[in-house]
Formats: C-alpha cells, sequence, structure tokens
DNA sequence: CTGAAAGCGCTTACAG
DNA sequence: CTGAAAGCGCTTACAG
C-alpha cells in the first residue's frame, strides 16, 4: 500500500502514454523527434517524461528498429591480470590503442554511436567473447592481432566489420597507415644526413603486418643505400619498453658491438632501448642513434626528444568508423549500393627531434597547449 | 531465385531451430548453457548453429531477461575535436581515464559484461547523451565531473550508479582513494627529511573534490609544521600540463621568487612544471624540488624520477565495478537487501623517487617486465 | 527432456 | 495529427 516514488521497476513508455493521456505511438514520435505530434501533445508527453524520468530502453528500441547504435571494438590486452588481484603495470603498452579508441568514439558520437569496448587477453584467443559482443553491436573494429583470419572471416558473415592495421584481404576493410614510406625516409636520413653506415631494426611483434613493412623498409632503404642493417633473432622485440631494454641488454651482455643508430617498430621499443643504452652509460644520439614510430605524446618529453614517425592514429581510429559506418547504414538500405574500400591508408609522417642526432628544437615551442 | 549464402538478414533463433529439428525453447536452452538438452539434441543444435553462423541478438536478449550485460562508463574528454578534422593532443590528460577504464573492464569481462563507454567535452555538458547511454545499459559508473549533482541524482532513480572521485553523498556510491594521508605525509617528508621552509601547491580543477582535498591536507600538514606554503589563485591549476607549465612561466615572468618544493595536484601538471623550470635553467630537485600524484607509468621514466603518490588506479575501477555490480543484481533480486556503501576509500602510498631530492634507486631496477 | 505461448518495451506501417 | 496492432528476436514459466 505504500506509494514510494522508487518503484523497483522503471517506468515504461506505457507509463508515459497513460499519464499524457495519449497513446504510446506518439510517445514514440516525439521521442525520435517527429513532427507529427503537434505541439499541445508533445508539450504534455514531454512533462510526463520529465516528472517520470522516463529513460527510453535501448534493448526495446534497438530490436524494433534494427539498430542498435553501437559499434564495437575488440582491442588486445598486453599482460593477464590474474597475479593475485595486483594489476600488472601494463599500461603503457596500450597508449597506441586508446588514443585509436578515441579517435574511434569521437566520430560515433556525432552518429549517435557508442562504444563497445572489449579487450582480448594475448594469450588466451577468445572467440567466444567475441561472438557475444558482435551481437550486441551493429560492428565491429577490430585491432590488429585480436583475432585469426578465419575468425574474422566467420563472425563478418554477421556483422560489418573493419580492421585496424591488419593484413587486409577478405571480405573486411582495412584501415591503416603508410609505414613504407616513411621508414624509406627515416632510412635516407639516417644514412645520408647523418652518415650512419651500421644500423639495425628492431621489430615489433612478428605476425603484425605494419612490424613486417617497417621492417623490410627500413632494411631494403639501408642496403640500398650501400650501408648495413642488422636485423634477425637478436632482434626481435614485441613492442613494448620492456622487450627494448632487453635485447639492448642481452647485446652488451655478449660483447656484441652495437650499431651507430637504431631503428624501433614504435616509440615504446625507442623508450626501453633508450633506458638500456643510458643504463650502461651510452649516450643517445652521441653514442647510439635511436628513432621509434608512432609519435605518441611521451615521444616528444623524454630526454633526448625521440625522433620518430608520426602517425595518424585518431584518424586512423576515425576513418575506420566512418567506414564501418557507411557499412551499417548500407547494409539496412538493402540494395548492395557501393562496395567498402578494401583498404584505406593513411599519411604518416617523419618528425626530426634529437634522438637521431639533430639538434634540439627551441625550448619554448616544445610543450604547447592544444587549443588556443 | 537465386540462394546465396548471405541473406541480407542474418539467422534467427527460428532458423536454427528449423534446422536441427527442435523448437527455439530449446536452442535457448543450448544457448544458455542449461544442462537441459540431451546431448543429442544438444549437438544438433550445436551444429546448426555454426553451421549458420548464428550470432544471437543482444537487444532481444536484454529485451527478454532484462539484463543487457552492459555497464555504461562516462568520462571527460579534454579538448574539443572541432578544429577543423585535426584532432587536438588531448591525449596526454586522459591517462588517468583510460587507467580506470582499463580496471573496470577487466574486472567487468569476468562477470559477462562489457563496457559501453562515453566520453563527454568539458565546456557541453550533454546531459541527454548521458540519458541515451543509461538506457543502453544495466548501471553506470560516472567519472569525476562528468555530470551535475543534480543530474546524477536524477539518472540514478533510473538505473544503478556508481560515481568515481566523486563528492559522493545522495543516493550513489563513490569510489576514492586516500588522498589526504599520502599529501600529509608528503608534506612532512619535504619538510622534515628535505628540510624545505617554503613550499607551494599547484591546484587541479577547483571543483574536483579530490583536488580540494589534497591541497587542503598538504597545507594544512606544511603549516603545522611550522613551514610557509603557497596557494591562491597564482597557483590554480588544471591537471594538464600545460597548466603547470603555464603557471611557471608566469611566476618567473613576474620576477616572483620560487618556493624551494611544488607539490603538483597529479603526474600531468608536474610534468609540465618540470619542463617549465628546466626550460628557465632551473634544476629539479636542486633549485626547486617537484612532486605529483597518481604514478602514472611515465612517472618512472622521466628524469629526474618523479616523486609522486601512487593511487591504485585499476583497482578503483575495479572496485567501482563490483560496487555497480551488486546494486544490479540486488535490483532484479527485488528485495532492496543490503544498501550498497556510500563510499569506499582507497589506500595510496607515497613513492619515493628523485625529483624531491631524494637519491636514485638503483637503474637495473628501473625498468621492469611486468610479469615474469 | 521438450514445446507452445506469453511477454519483454519499443517502432512503424496502416487506418482513421 | 493520432491510435490500434503487429512484430522485432529472444527467455522463461507452464504444461506435457
Amino acid at each position: 500500500m505504500d506509494t514510494r516514488s522508487k518503484p523497483d521497476t522503471p517506468p515504461t513508455i506505457y507509463d508515459v502514454a497513460r499519464r499524457a493521456g495519449v497513446s504510446i505511438a506518439s510517445v514514440s514520435r516525439v521521442l525520435n523527434g517527429r513532427d507529427n505530434p503537434r505541439p499541445a501533445t508533445r508539450d504534455r508527453v514531454l512533462n510526463a517524461i520529465a516528472e517520470l524520468g522516463f529513460v527510453p530502453d535501448g534493448a526495446a528500441r534497438a530490436l524494433s528498429s534494427r539498430l542498435k547504435h553501437v559499434v564495437g571494438v575488440v582491442f588486445r590486452r598486453v599482460y593477464g591480470t590474474d597475479d593475485g588481484g595486483t594489476f600488472a603495470d601494463e599500461s603503457e603498452s596500450l597508449l597506441f590503442g586508446d588514443q585509436l579508441n578515441r579517435g574511434i568514439e569521437i566520430v560515433a558520437q556525432r552518429c549517435g554511436f557508442d562504444l563497445l569496448v572489449c579487450s582480448v587477453n594475448i594469450d588466451e584467443r577468445m572467440p567466444n567473447r567475441i561472438t557475444t559482443i558482435a551481437g550486441k553491436c551493429d560492428g565491429l573494429i577490430l585491432h590488429d592481432q585480436v583475432l585469426s583470419a578465419a575468425g574474422i572471416a566467420a563472425i563478418a558473415r554477421t556483422v560489418p566489420v573493419v580492421t585496424l592495421a591488419g593484413a587486409g584481404g577478405g571480405a573486411v576493410s582495412n584501415v591503416r597507415s603508410d609505414s613504407a614510406g616513411s621508414m624509406r625516409e627515416l632510412a635516407r636520413h639516417l644514412v645520408m644526413d647523418h652518415g650512419y653506415g651500421r644500423l639495425a631494426y628492431i621489430a615489433g611483434h612478428a605476425d603484425s603486418p605494419d612490424n613486417v613493412v617497417r621492417g623490410r623498409s627500413f632494411a631494403d632503404e639501408v642496403h640500398a643505400l650501400g650501408a648495413e642493417c642488422l636485423t634477425g633473432p637478436a632482434w626481435q622485440g614485441d613492442y613494448s619498453a620492456a622487450g627494448g631494454v632487453e635485447i639492448v641488454r642481452g647485446l652488451i651482455a655478449l660483447g656484441a658491438t652495437l650499431p651507430r643508430a637504431i631503428a624501433c617498430a614504435n616509440d615504446q621499443t625507442a623508450l626501453g632501448v633508450s633506458y638500456a643504452l643510458a643504463e650502461h652509460g651510452l649516450d643517445v644520439p652521441g653514442d647510439v642513434a635511436v628513432t621509434g614510430f608512432d609519435d605518441l605524446p611521451f615521444a616528444r618529453h623524454l630526454r633526448p626528444q625521440l625522433t620518430t614517425v608520426r602517425q595518424p592514429i585518431q584518424e586512423i581510429g576515425a576513418k575506420a568508423f566512418e567506414v564501418l559506418h557507411t557499412m551499417i547504414t548500407a547494409d539496412s538500405a538493402s540494395a548492395d549500393a557501393t562496395e567498402p574500400p578494401a583498404e584505406i591508408v593513411l599519411p604518416t609522417r617523419l618528425i626530426r627531434r634529437e634522438s637521431c642526432g639533430c639538434p634540439p628544437e627551441p625550448a619554448a615551442s616544445r610543450l604547447r597547449r592544444p587549443i588556443g
């Protein structure tokens, strides 16, 4: 008999309709911004909604309109967390992925879509988890290395899929940036401008398409210029700072003669390499030049500032969403319309800072406020 | 008349049932892992699912089971992006938020929940956007400063809500870490151990509860120890590196005498402060000691390494999800059971590194691989 | 163990 | 402009 204001079940569109003295169809119409309902009706409905604190149920909406207004994003989590409750200090390796997601989300928002994120552990591929998330969204964006090619093909039969920096091919669109051009330019800069004759490339995950391209482009160009480029197992990193540290320590422990310049597969690795070098009293770039790839924000804050290749990370994410959005809307518009592009490649740019041996830029411009 | 394998409409549970020669109820049962269906039946269903590439629709599932298995997370985006298509270099300020989200997501996953993320711009409070997201999930986790207290109260009438580092109070639970204790300890360390007599606190957002507590605790303790603590408008930052830079530049431009130590509201600010100091030829900690708060990964990579207060960021997120999850399940279990805790406070710890004036730790232990 | 049927809360032709 | 009704794709008592 109590009339507490908070019943255990939230108000539905029926409650609103009753309170406003209209049909649920009318409520639905004002909810969706149709210009149908006449002002008087609309106001009554709006009031009822406000009084009741009504929030339309997204699931019901999605079910009847056949659009969830949700896109799923699956990315790779680096280290497990089942280490007794304390979290591994994994975050550094995720900067890249977070930036990518940010780019996706910002553009998605403009289209009324929200992001459903799902990180998967490297060790345990859980196609099952990905299936679940697929059922909760209108389309999927897959970061690199989260699912096998076969798995991607399978899931793509159900929802539109766009991959990021993936191998491309198949039924899904792939968005990436141009690694080859900039790596060749970097090689030229190091060999021609700085005159280094003995260089090396520290690789990222061996199965990363981006890594493969970066390594090959760099080595090819170095060789073409008549210089030496060390590669192979001893130079196999894993995109992490720790990986870079281990490689350098290992080399030094073996008494190897370090190359004059080390190009790393990404900024994280370069960070680790610089550390290991410093720890052994070696100067960057005096003794060994070091370069990265990505141009994450911290690259500018390192001492010496990191020479690297800037990748338009957020734009990649933004582009991926745009392609996916097109696929989603085209899907519902039946007509197979235009096929989604197989691959989109965004431009990159060599950023020359200090770690390659170039002179530092004026201090005043180092840290700008983003806007205004 | 064509029988293309990819119809424009994905298979439903009816298709699976027909193919397996069972009722949709049976399909539903194996989908949900009931032990009902006998092995033979189950296998037929499983095969049909595989052959059809069937993925159950999350919206339909949510609608009938009254559980979406989705939690929403709303966080603050720092800078707008309507600057003509290029993205602002905002990412640094988001490290904290990303870590928080990671903590939430990892624990949520274990409970079969996915994260629906939604960033809101500082400038434009969009309660409307938050309503939409509320309709798409079973519960909401709100970062600090994303919605007014009134807005939070309103939305909490509809879905369970947990706030992060918020002011607490009201019907929602709040999860935060203990800023006061560590800031007092920091003050003692700076004044007692290092003997600094003139210090300052650079504030974060004035309306951030955490910031208020940090500033007050620090200043009170410094005063109690008989030392001087500068505060006020001249020391008002905004949690960003750029904010820290401007404050120091402004002070130096005015010819002010800098304090012997500057405690910053967070690591980002400390990063900016260190930069501005270096840019004017001042040594940290030789001329001015600098400290942060958070202990983000980069704090360890700065030169000098940053003395700061470690906050268990991911654990905060994890805890928030746990509380929310309890509220969600309690909700459906009708009985108002146990009230959710009004506030949960996690412990912090002072991390003494070099920027406060302490000697550097051995180089070898600086960069560890997270696991193994 | 299995199936027929109701119902979750919306949207959207279809009539009026 | 407005309402009655069907239907979106599942889950879940309720019978058998």
